[in-house]
DNA sequence: CTGTTAGCGCCTTCAG
DNA sequence: CTGAAGGCGCTAACAG
């Protein structure tokens, strides 16, 4: 491994000519700068990340830490970031947290600290007071997707909004009978996604004078198609509660209860109505109607903050962006069938 | 931010005092080690990695490569990947390949060397010889996953064999006129997993004496259920050559298949039979019959591999490791129909 | 425009 | 068992 003092000597130069050459941010003429870089590059000079980290402070490393890697949203979200980040010259270090909270502990305490990264990004992740207390002191920029983090700007859909939209949807088109499949989310640690899109489902159903049945929600352990399947067939099958449209409070959980609805005879959209939210892939080759969030450019503009703040600490920004959603109409969504 | 010498001076010992009490590897008096230990903690002092990759050489860092992380092969690999590396005491950046080729060369040449990690993971990428040549200069250990890579160690399945696999198990149901949709790689930085797998389904054909057609293959740009979709459509629309069983080379793909064949009034597999590859989620949803690879398995024994690796570079384990695959028969494939 | 000189924060011999 | 001292490789003043 060549290091800085072999290129100086090789070019007969000094180590700082060598560093101003070849990082281009001082006056170096322009031959010597030409020399330098022929040396270094006959030697296959590198220069060391940690030694310039230890004398600048800055790493050129981002943590992006993620609840999952290997479901839709996060994957997708991470996959922008990455690239976005990397097109700005940084890289990625993956904070993931699914395995579990002694891992959870010393990624706040201990990885991201340790002065491995020059700001955090969390995707979903909702961080406790100490987390956020633990990264303040190292003065890292923190940016957030998918909530508010005290101290952090954060970008993030109304869900609240987003639960009220799709169920207006289905009242307008004259749908009283309206169930939803969502997550029942105790997990402290992630936000409230799925109790708001409950919340403005209720509100929606209240505000039109429809009270909601507690039969009407039913509650999944994971967003999966087979868990929408499974829900909406005890939705749907049951003789008193019967809806005539679900909202179901994924795309994923959405294609499921279009399959459970086929499945059980019955015709979608002229039988029963279904939303989605996410516009994921699998809505657009279901025709399922969905409220799109776009994770793609949210993401793309958490890197952008993220970056100006990297660029100027003091940068103002909104803490709390508020991400534009909007309902995307198509084939699983119909008007309710008049009553015989 | 305190240092060490603050850790020092508070405890009223040496900074080489507190290095060893806080690393234990090195003999400490109990009580001194207490001390420092409960100092520490309470001045928040972090080491920093920098400072001790600097001076050790090591990252405690692993470079994961991925081609893209927002399909299912690489999440569900990076997932667990990223879990055990952690537990291991490793931090993972991830170098995501999707963002075109000038952001693959710096990789190679730029961030892998760059001292920031002590080992890398390819998932699923071919590496030229320049680039192997480039990560050898440094030294640093290689394991892979999907393919063979010269000088590292690597785990794979055989592709051909479950190609074979998959069609044999439809021959030997009685079928002869079998279709397969795959994906044409002509990128050859990924490696040929889907020409294997067709050259596995054109031999097993052979074998059996009946001759591939063209028209049985149909190529589709991504491994997507929609993607399987058409291409089903158009398998079995075909009139001359409909075959009454269909080899996908991804369980998405096979998905996609039989929804194809549900929409044209086939039933699946009394009319057609469907066989996929993956193990996937949605296979077992949909009942289809397919070829098991455990990912989850096969990336847990790369991380495994590279441990021991790290642990002592000279340790002999085999270049290749040919990952055991399974045939998982489910409800999508049955006999062939004897013709009327 | 270029060289000299200090460290950045830590680990690791080498003495004691 | 503990302390002192020397770097790891590089950049940032400060001089020339």
């Amino acid at each position: 491994m060549a290091g800085i003092v072999d290129v100086a000597r090789e070019a007969g130069v000094s180590t700082a000519t060598v560093s101003r050459a070849l990082s281009g941010k001082d006056y170096v003429s322009q031959e010597t700068k030409t020399l330098v870089q022929a040396v270094a590059e006959r030697l296959g000079y590198v220069p060391s990340a940690s030694a310039y980290t230890l004398v600048t402070g800055r790493t050129k490393n981002i943590g992006v830490v993620v609840p999952y890697v290997d479901r839709w949203f996060f994957s997708t979200a991470l996959e922008t970031v990455d690239r976005e980040l990397v097109k700005a010259g940084y890289d990625v270090t993956l904070y993931n947290l699914s395995s579990g909270d002694d891992h959870r502990n010393s990624v706040f305490s201990k990885s991201l600290p340790r002065k491995r990264v020059d700001a955090v990004m969390c995707i979903s992740v909702k961080m406790s007071d100490e987390e956020i207390a633990a990264l303040a002191k190292v003065n890292k920029p923190i940016v957030a997707l998918g909530g508010p983090i005290a101290g952090a700007k954060s970008i993030k859909i109304n869900d609240t909004s987003a639960g009220r939209l799709a169920t207006d949807h289905l009242l307008a088109m004259g749908h009283t009978n309206i169930a939803m499949i969502g997550l029942d989310e105790k997990d402290d640690k992630l936000f409230n996604v799925f109790n708001e899109r409950r919340a403005g489902y209720e509100t929606a159903l209240k505000l039109s004078g429809v009270e909601p049945r507690s039969a009407w929600y039913k509650a999944v352990s994971k967003y999966a198609i087979s868990e929408g399947y499974s829900a909406a067939k005890q939705l749907l099958g049951d003789p008193h509660n019967a809806p005539t449209a679900i909202f179901a409070s994924s795309d994923e959980l959405a294609v499921g209860a279009m399959l459970a609805a086929k499945d059980m005879g019955l015709k979608v959209p002229e039988d029963v109505s279904i939303v989605g939210v996410d516009n994921h892939e699998l809505a657009e080759f279901f025709g399922i109607t969905t409220i799109d969030q776009n994770v793609t450019g949210q993401a793309e503009l958490l890197v952008r903050t993220m970056l100006q703040l990297l660029d100027d600490p003091q940068h103002a920004v909104q803490d709390v962006v508020e991400w534009p959603i909007s309902l995307i109409v198509r084939g699983s969504t119909t008007k309710a069938k008049t009553l015989p």
